[in-house]
DNA sequence: TTGAAAGCGCTAACAT
DNA sequence: ATGTTAGCGCTTTCAA
């Protein structure tokens, strides 16, 4: 008899006076006398029946749901990626399930192991920063894993990580052609994998320009835009001579241009500033931003699909770990040039390609 | 025998040489002998073995997941919810399960449907526009549903909203005070629940200042940069002594800081800029936007615990449905008033409540 | 204290 | 073409 609970097959074998096993079939597209056919689709559609999801991932050992997991949800990176994740996520018929890590390791490797628990088919996964336990965790993930951000080969996992060396050197060089020769760097901090790779772009640009690389117009502080006009007070007080101002993101950049502006300072003709991630923020400022487009959506797809690829049946695991890399581009706006950027113009045309 | 598969508790029953039973009641933490409790806890994490959430979800009818279900996640307001709502989720020891509806209204309604599938305990639905067919679907959910947004009476869900015609009241009268007397209206869609509320409330503002109602001073376009900025250039053109402009949302106002720029306005000092929802892009503009924060971030927290509160063992449906509204709060920054907002302090003491 | 067995809702052999 | 049944991994009566 039918009980108080939403219908189940059950529900709908007994109404159409059939068996479970028509119900699930003619449910399934597969075949069926007509009548039966039709019997059932009626008792189904008049008990309003939808199908367990549980019970059939229990039966077929796979959600259809995939775990993206973040430092932070409110960064705009992040977001770029959440976005494009779910975007291709639900054209394949999975569902999202976000997880934010805190930009705590333990919680990170948590995820990992959680893989286990079956709640989800996948993970793609944003770390922090990479430790030994991580590559551990990593080795031994009990499913399939898409890490975005700089793992070490031999970690058997595919990996998408943005090139934040090459667009560094896209930020700087833009800034020395422009004829900047005092550039400051505001970094975030130095052992996360954005801050040490942002870091080390700097300096290969100023290398390869001939620039020599002066330590007291380096800060490394925090990713926040606090923080970013903070570190440019202090450092135009230490080098007022500085004509120019690199920034680990857009959120520093931000606070750069506010400590710029707040010292009577012009952008970009007496100080040129560029930012990281080409994030919203960056058409928000004024004068608007220049910034190094790193891919974040683009990142964000790239590891879906790879995941997606491995959760194909046939395509199983004994592919080798991938690792792809997005490519960085520089869009050029009015901060560090004069004409760019009119008003109302969402999509700059000087974007130039690396 | 131990088959390819994770390890499930068969496979540690017999390595403990138990039966399922007993391995089901000391991983559950009920009584056991010592000995048993040892030989199965050591066979436990010999084998690895973490417990399938979708087993134990088809046992005892609910996941521990909540869906969150947003017109669309790039948008800042919506950040600022999924973020605590994620929260809130996390601490109750819920996953959040985030769906983009792409403002949809059709999705929108097949998610309040799919609820019926199980796949969450609850939903947390904003809905872009709320029609008849909602409020169908809605009275028939086939689980618990919190709406962010604004719910017409008899609706039997709870629901949770912004009080946007205050906030907009609360922006126009800082105006007024300022001493603008000539106060433009950059508005998103007037057919969407926000930009509804959002022109109310200017109107109401207006009257109650005794300012006259001008219709050449009010536009509505889509909510973005790039609107806004086309929209202010629209009514500097036709209205060349306006004296502020209030904006619908950050985005709007970012267009039109920038028109305002672009046409060699002074801000504040020739025209003032307000916008609202309190996003990052706020402190992000030059000057730093005065918005109105429409507590996006405490609506999500309430809208998750309300859901939470359905869904704990006791408190049943039973309970009438619930509608509580957040408070709106206007934070005063450099866009309306000349001294306020110094670069890098992020929070702003000129904050004043509703 | 412990084991046997039922059952959550579904799919897929297998038998008819 | 359709019905019977086993089984996915777990929790929980019910007996012993």
């Amino acid at each position: 008899m039918s009980s108080g609970g939403p219908p189940t097959i059950v529900s709908i074998a007994e109404r159409a006076g059939v068996s479970i096993a028509s119900v699930s079939r003619v449910l399934n597209g597969l075949g069926a006398r007509p009548e039966t056919e039709d019997r059932v689709r009626r008792a189904a559609s008049e008990l309003g029946y939808v199908p367990n999801a549980v019970a059939r991932s229990l039966k077929d050992g796979h959600t259809r749901q995939l775990t993206f997991a973040v430092p932070d949800i409110g960064n705009p990176v992040y977001v770029a990626m959440v976005r494009e994740i779910q975007a291709v996520a639900k054209a394949a018929g999975y569902r999202l399930l976000l997880h934010s890590t805190d930009a705590d390791v333990a919680d990170e490797l948590g995820v990992v192991r959680s893989l286990a628990d079956r709640t989800s088919d996948g993970l793609v996964l944003v770390p922090i920063r990479i430790t030994p336990a991580h590559v551990e965790a990593l080795t031994a993930a009990p499913g399939p894993v898409v890490v975005i951000g700089s793992l070490p080969d031999g970690v058997p996992v595919d990996g998408v990580q943005a090139d934040s060396v090459t667009g560094a050197e896209l930020a700087v060089r833009h800034l020395v052609e422009s004829g900047r020769r005092r550039i400051a760097l505001v970094n975030g901090p130095v052992d996360t994998v954005p801050g040490g790779n942002r870091g080390r772009g700097y300096r290969a640009a100023l290398a390869a320009c001939g620039i020599p690389y002066d330590p007291e117009l380096v800060t490394a502080t925090d990713f926040g835009v606090g923080a970013g006009a903070r570190a440019t007070a202090r450092l135009l007080a230490a080098r007022p001579d500085l004509d120019a101002v690199f920034c680990a993101n857009d959120q520093l950049a931000i606070g750069a241009v506010q400590a710029l502006h707040a010292a009577g300072r012009r952008i970009p003709r007496d100080t040129a500033v560029a930012g990281m991630d080409d994030s919203d923020l960056a058409v928000a400022a004024w004068p608007p931003l220049t910034s190094v487009d790193l891919g974040a959506g683009e990142r964000g797809r790239r590891a879906a699909r790879m995941l997606l690829e491995r959760l194909a049946p046939g395509s199983g695991e004994p592919l080798p770990a991938r690792r792809t890399t997005a490519a960085p581009r520089l869009v050029v706006r009015g901060s560090t040039s004069p004409g760019a950027a009119p008003a109302g113009s969402d999509e700059q045309e000087g974007a130039k390609s690396a």
